[in-house]
RNA sequence: GGGCCGGUAGAUCAGCGGAAGAUCGCCCGCCUUGCACGCGGGAGGCCGCGGGUUCAAAUCCCGCCCGGUCCA
C-alpha cells in the first residue's frame, strides 16, 4: 500500500531527472533516472544483480560500513549516539529494539521528552524475531540481529530540522557519492510504514535488488484506520548496515560478508561443506524467492529457484540446506549474544521466552547438523568477534556462557526426558495422531520432527500435518484472557491536580489542607502528605480533623495527577479546611522497606550478576518483595550472601540522595539500570541515589541513610515463574518481630525434645530413624501374631452355610496390614470355600472380608459380604471379590453378628 | 500475564477409589581365572505439603509448594 503520489512527487527527483514508474511485476510505484525501466529493481521482481560484482567503489567490512554511514552524517552536522542495548528496558509496550527509532519513542515522538541530539546518527543493533523463520533460506535478506543505521531529525513546529527533500538527497548522496554506487541502477520506490502507534510515507532505496535503506516519513499516529497528523514529525530512516557490506562485496549470502573472518573457525567447529563457489553463484540471486509465505510453502519456494536457476532439487535440498542450517545457527548466536548479555534471562515469559525460542532452535539447527554440543563454542565466537565493537559483550562473557550453558543443559534434559516419553508411546504399538504430536509438542517441547524421528528408529510412520502449527496456534486461541479486576477507576477530570506535600516535606506527617471534594468513598484535597500507592509502594494511611470531626484514611491512591483519599466514617464536606495526620509508624517503615529494596537491588546485582534485573517488586509495612531473574534457583548459600552483603551497606552509612535530573543526562550519568521499575513518562526523572551502590527513576519515599533501614532480614524465597525469583524480607523492627517468631517454634521444639536449638537437627534425624527402626520391628512381630492367630482361630468351630466355612475373629490391634494379612491367612490355602470375617472393635470400629477362590465361586464375593455386613451394622463398605472392608457404627450390635455371621450374608 | 502437563523407590515411569508396583541402579549369593552377561535372594516409599469428600484417598475436589511446556 503507498500514498498519493503527491506524498513522492520531491523537487529533489524531479530536478534531477527522475521519472515515476510502475514496477510491471509487482504493480508499486517507483522513481528512476532510467526512463526505459519497467521494473521496480527489488527481488524477486528480478534476481540479485550484485553477487559476484562490486558495485560499490570499495568492499566493505560490516565495521567499515558502519563507520562509512556514521561518519557521511556526522560531517553533515549530525551528533553520533551510542547505539542503546537491544532490550528497551524503558518502555513497557515492547521488549526488544526492532528499529533505531525504537530508542527514541515513545517520549521524543510524542514530544514529552526532548532527544539527546538532534539531528542524531546511530548505528543501532536491532532484533526481530517475526522473521526467524526466514533467516538461513534467504541467504541474509533476512537476519533475527542486524544492525540499522538511522539517521533522525526531529521537526518541531516551531522548529523544524529537515524533511524529505533533505533526506532523500542524504541518502542519494551517500550511495553514489561516498560509495560510488551507479547513480542509473538506484530505485526509490514509494510505499507505506506503519508500526508502534505511528505512521507514514516512505521511499525503499534498492539498487541490483537489494533494498538497502527505507526513508520513513513519520507524520501520523494511527487510531485503528484513522490517520491523525502529529505536531512532531520525525524523519525515520533505516540502513541496513549488514547489507551495505554485502551488496558491496557481492559474496553469495549476507553471512559469507558478515562473517568473513570468523568463517574459518566456525568451520572448524562444526563442519558444514561449502558447495562449489559455482553453484552458489547461480543459487545465491534467487533466494529472495524462498520465503515461506502462507500461500507458498517452502517446497514449493524451492522448486521455483530450482527451475529459476537451474540447479537440481535434489543438488539444493543436499547442498544447501546444510549451508542454510548453518547461516541461521549463525544468525541466532549472534542474537542470543546480544539478548543475553543485555540482561535477559531465558524463562517462560515475556523476553526471556523468546531468548529461549533463539537457544531452542539454535540447538534443533545444530542438532540437524551433528553438532549440538558446540553452541556455546559457537557463542563464544561470537561474544569474542563483536565486543570489539560492543564492549558489553565482552565483560559479560563469563555471564552469558552461563546463561546460556545452563539453559541448554535444561533442554537437553527436556529433549531427552521427550524422546524417552515418545519411545514408551512407539512401543505401546499405537500410531501417533496428530492430537499426540500436539501434546508432545504442548507439554513436552518436542517438535513433530523429533518425534517422527525417534518414532522411525523404531519402525513406525508418523504423518506430520501441513497445518501442524496452525493447528497448535488455534487451540491456544479459543483460550480467552480474563481480565484483571478494575482498579478503583475514578473519574477525576474535573479536578485540579494535587500538590504532592510528600516531596517537599518527605518527613512531615501532619498538614492542612482544603477540600476539593468528595466523591465515591474518595476524598480530594488541594495538597497532601498522604503518598500514593505506586511503584511497588503501598498507599498512606492516616486521618483526617476537621471542625469538631474526623475521619480514617484507609488507603490513598493517584489517578492521573490528582490524588484520592479512601475515607472510613464521616467525611469532611467540600470546601472545609482540615488537619491531615499520616500514620508516621506505618509510613517509616514502609519507606525503610523501600530503601531496602534498593540496596538489595544492587546487592543482587554484585551477588549474582549483572543480569538479575528486578522484575517486579512491592513494598509494604512489615515487609517487602522483590522479583529478580535469575537462571538458577536461589541456594541457602546465595541467600545468605545476599543478606549479608546488603547489611554491610547498611552498616555503611551511605547517604540516600534525591534529585530530579534530566532524562538523557541522567540515562548518560547512571546507564539503563535507572529503568528498574519500568517506563518513565517524563523529560524530568526522580533519581534515586544510594553513592556508589544503586540509582534507580523512583517516585517513593525514603530513608536519608542507608543506616535508617535497620537489619535486613530475608524470610523467604520462591521461584514465581522459570527464570524469575522472589526475594521477601523483612527491614528493622518488623524484621526483629520474625526472628522473635522463629525464636518461639525453635524454643517450643526443643522444648518438646528437651535438646538445644543446635542439637535440634541430629535429634530429629534420630528419631526418624527410630520410627523407622520400630516400623520394620512392629511389621515382624504382627506378622507372627498373624501366623499365631490364623491357627488359633481355625482351631475354634467355624461356621457354615451352603458349603461355605465361615471364620470370625474379633481383634483389638487395628493395624489395617495385620487385619488384612489375617483375614486372607484364615483362607487362602484351603480347598474348600471359605470366608473369613475379621473385625476390630476398638476407635473406628472395623470389618474386613475375605474370600478364597472357591467362595466366589460359590457366589460370595468378599466386598459384597463386606457391604452387607456394614450396612448391618450401620455403616458402609464394600470391596474387591476377594477382599472386602468396611466402617460399623453399631458397635453393640456386633457380637451378634459375628457370633451368627450367617444369618446375615 | 494466560493455557496445558506433571510431582509414587537412588533414576525413569506404571497404577488413578478397596493389601504400593515394574525396569534400571544398589547390596548379598550362585556361575566365571577376572569382568560383563545370566540365575537366585534382598534392602530401599510421609505416593510433594495442607485441607475437604468418603466406611475407605497415591487415586476425587480445593488451596499451597515444586518442576515442565506452549502462547502473547
Amino acid at each position: 500500500m503507498a500514498l498519493h503520489e503527491e506524498h513522492y512527487r520531491l523537487s529533489f527527483f524531479l530536478e534531477n531527472g527522475f521519472v515515476r514508474r510502475r514496477c510491471r511485476v509487482c504493480g508499486e510505484f517507483f522513481w528512476t533516472l532510467d526512463a526505459e525501466r519497467e521494473v521496480c529493481g527489488e527481488s524477486p521482481c528480478v534476481p540479485y544483480g550484485f553477487v559476484d560484482k562490486t558495485p560499490t567503489r570499495e568492499r566493505l567490512s560490516v565495521r567499515e560500513a558502519r563507520s562509512r554511514f556514521l561518519t557521511f552524517f556526522k560531517e553533515r552536522s549530525h551528533e553520533v549516539i551510542n547505539p542503546y542495548p537491544v532490550v528497551a528496558r524503558w518502555r513497557t509496550d515492547l521488549y526488544l529494539v526492532h528499529a533505531s527509532i525504537i530508542d527514541f519513542q515513545p517520549w521524543v515522538t510524542n514530544g514529552i521528552a526532548p532527544p539527546p541530539a538532534n539531528p542524531l546518527v546511530i548505528s543501532q543493533p536491532c532484533i526481530r524475531m517475526v522473521d526467524i523463520d526466514k533467516v538461513g533460506l534467504t541467504f541474509g535478506r533476512h537476519l533475527t540481529i542486524f544492525e540499522m543505521g538511522g539517521h533522525h531529525a526531529f521537526n518541531y513546529p516551531d522548529k523544524p530540522i529537515y524533511w524529505k527533500e533533505e533526506t532523500t538527497a542524504y541518502c542519494h548522496e551517500f550511495m553514489t557519492k561516498t560509495l560510488g554506487v551507479d547513480p542509473i541502477s538506484i530505485t526509490y520506490k514509494e510505499a507505506f510504514w506503519s508500526g508502534g502507534g505511528n505512521a507514514g510515507p516512505c521511499l525503499e532505496v534498492i539498487s541490483h535488488g537489494l533494498e538497502l535503506a527505507t526513508l520513513v516519513f513519520m507524520q501520523y499516529k494511527t487510531d485503528g484506520e484513522e490517520l491523525e497528523e502529529t505536531p512532531i514529525k520525525t524523519v525515520d530512516t533505516g540502513y541496513g548496515i549488514e547489507r551495505y557490506a554485502w551488496f558491496s562485496q557481492g559474496t553469495p549470502s549476507c553471512f559469507d560478508a558478515i562473517y568473513g573472518d570468523l568463517y574459518p573457525k566456525v568451520l572448524k567447529l562444526i563442519p558444514v561443506e561449502r558447495p562449489e563457489e559455482e553453484l552458489l553463484r547461480r543459487y545465491s540471486p534467487h533466494t529472495a524467492l524462498v520465503t515461506p509465505k502462507k500461500e507458498m510453502p517452502i517446497a514449493e519456494a524451492r522448486r521455483l529457484v530450482s527451475k529459476a536457476s537451474g540447479i537440481p532439487l535434489d543438488e539444493i535440498e543436499k547442498k544447501i540446506i546444510p549451508l542454510e542450517r548453518l547461516y541461521a545457527a549463525l544468525d541466532f548466536t549472534k542474537a542470543i549474544a546480544f539478548i543475553i548479555s543485555a540482561g535477559v534471562v531465558p524463562s517462560n515469559v515475556k523476553a526471556g521466552y523468546l531468548a529461549r525460542l533463539l537457544i531452542r532452535k539454535t540447538y534443533r539447527l545444530l542438532r540437524a547438523l551433528g553438532s549440538e554440543d558446540k553452541l556455546l563454542d559457537l557463542l563464544d565466537l561470537q561474544l569474542v568477534y563483536w565486543s570489539y565493537d560492543f564492549p558489553t559483550l565482552g565483560e559479560m562473557r563469563d555471564e552469558v556462557l552461563d546463561i546460556v550453558g545452563h539453559e541448554v543443559e535444561k533442554f537437553r534434559e527436556t529433549l531427552a526426558k521427550g524422546i524417552e516419553a515418545v519411545e514408551r508411546e512407539v512401543k505401546g504399538g499405537k500410531p501417533i495422531s496428530t492430537e499426540t504430536l500436539i501434546r508432545f509438542y504442548d507439554e513436552r517441547g518436542i517438535t513433530p520432527d523429533i518425534v517422527a524421528e525417534v518414532a522411525e528408529r523404531h519402525g513406525a510412520k508418523v504423518s506430520i500435518p501441513e497445518d501442524f502449527f496452525e493447528q497448535v496456534a488455534a487451540r491456544h486461541l479459543t483460550e480467552q484472557p480474563q481480565r484483571q479486576e478494575e482498579k478503583t477507576r475514578i473519574d477525576v477530570s474535573n479536578y485540579p491536580a494535587t500538590r504532592k506535600l510528600y516531596y517537599e516535606q518527605p518527613y512531615s506527617y501532619v498538614f492542612k489542607a482544603k477540600v476539593i471534594a468528595v466523591i465515591d468513598g474518595h476524598i480530594i484535597l488541594d495538597q497532601t502528605l498522604f503518598y500514593p500507592e505506586g511503584g511497588g509502594q503501598v498507599g498512606d494511611t492516616g486521618a483526617l480533623t476537621y471542625n469538631g470531626g474526623e475521619c480514617r484514611i484507609i488507603d490513598t491512591q493517584i489517578v492521573g495527577d490528582v490524588i484520592i483519599h479512601r475515607y472510613q466514617g464521616n467525611p469532611p464536606p467540600a470546601g472545609a479546611e482540615v488537619e491531615g495526620i499520616v500514620d508516621r509508624e506505618r509510613r517509616l517503615s514502609i519507606s525503610r522497606h523501600h530503601t531496602a529494596t534498593h540496596i538489595m537491588i544492587g546487592t543482587v546485582r554484585r551477588v549474582l550478576g549483572k543480569h538479575a534485573w528486578q522484575a517486579g517488586a512491592k513494598k509494604e509495612p512489615d515487609k517487602a518483595r522483590l522479583d529478580i531473574y535469575h537462571h538458577r534457583r536461589l541456594t541457602p548459600e546465595d541467600i545468605r550472601r545476599i543478606e549479608k552483603t546488603a547489611n554491610e551497606i547498611v552498616a555503611k552509612r551511605l547517604p540516600v540522595r534525591i534529585s530530579w535530573q534530566d532524562r538523557n543526562e541522567a540515562e548518560r550519568i547512571h546507564g539503563f539500570f535507572l529503568y528498574q521499575g519500568g517506563e518513565v513518562p517524563s523529560a524530568q526523572i526522580r533519581v534515586v541515589e544510594i553513592q556508589g551502590w544503586d540509582a534507580e527513576a523512583c517516585g517513593g519515599i525514603h530513608c536519608e541513610n542507608t543506616e535508617d533501614v535497620g537489619l535486613i532480614k530475608i524470610i523467604r524465597n520462591e521461584r514465581i515463574q522459570d527464570g524469575v525469583e522472589r526475594l521477601i524480607f523483612s527491614v528493622g523492627p518488623a524484621a526483629l518481630q520474625h526472628i522473635q517468631q522463629s525464636e518461639k517454634i525453635l524454643e517450643e521444639a526443643s522444648g518438646i525434645l528437651s535438646s538445644q536449638h543446635q542439637e535440634l537437627p541430629k535429634k530429629v534425624a534420630e528419631l526418624e530413624n527410630e520410627v523407622k527402626e520400630l516400623r520394620k520391628t512392629l511389621r515382624r512381630i504382627l506378622d507372627k501374631m498373624v501366623e499365631a492367630r490364623v491357627s488359633e482361630v481355625r482351631k475354634s468351630p467355624a461356621h457354615r452355610k451352603n458349603g461355605l466355612t465361615i471364620y470370625t475373629a474379633q481383634e483389638e490391634i487395628t493395624d489395617q496390614e495385620y487385619l488384612i494379612k489375617l483375614a486372607a491367612g484364615l483362607v487362602e490355602d484351603t480347598e474348600a470355600p471359605a470366608l473369613s470375617i475379621v473385625a476390630t472393635s476398638g476407635e473406628g470400629a472395623r470389618i474386613i472380608c475375605y474370600a478364597n477362590q472357591k467362595a466366589i465361586e460359590l457366589g460370595y464375593k468378599a466386598g459384597e459380604v463386606a457391604s452387607k455386613l456394614c450396612r448391618a451394622l450401620g455403616g458402609g463398605g464394600g470391596g474387591k471379590p476377594n477382599l472386602g472392608q468396611g466402617a460399623v457404627q453399631d458397635r453393640d450390635k456386633l457380637a451378634t453378628v459375628l457370633s451368627n455371621p450367617e444369618k446375615f450374608i
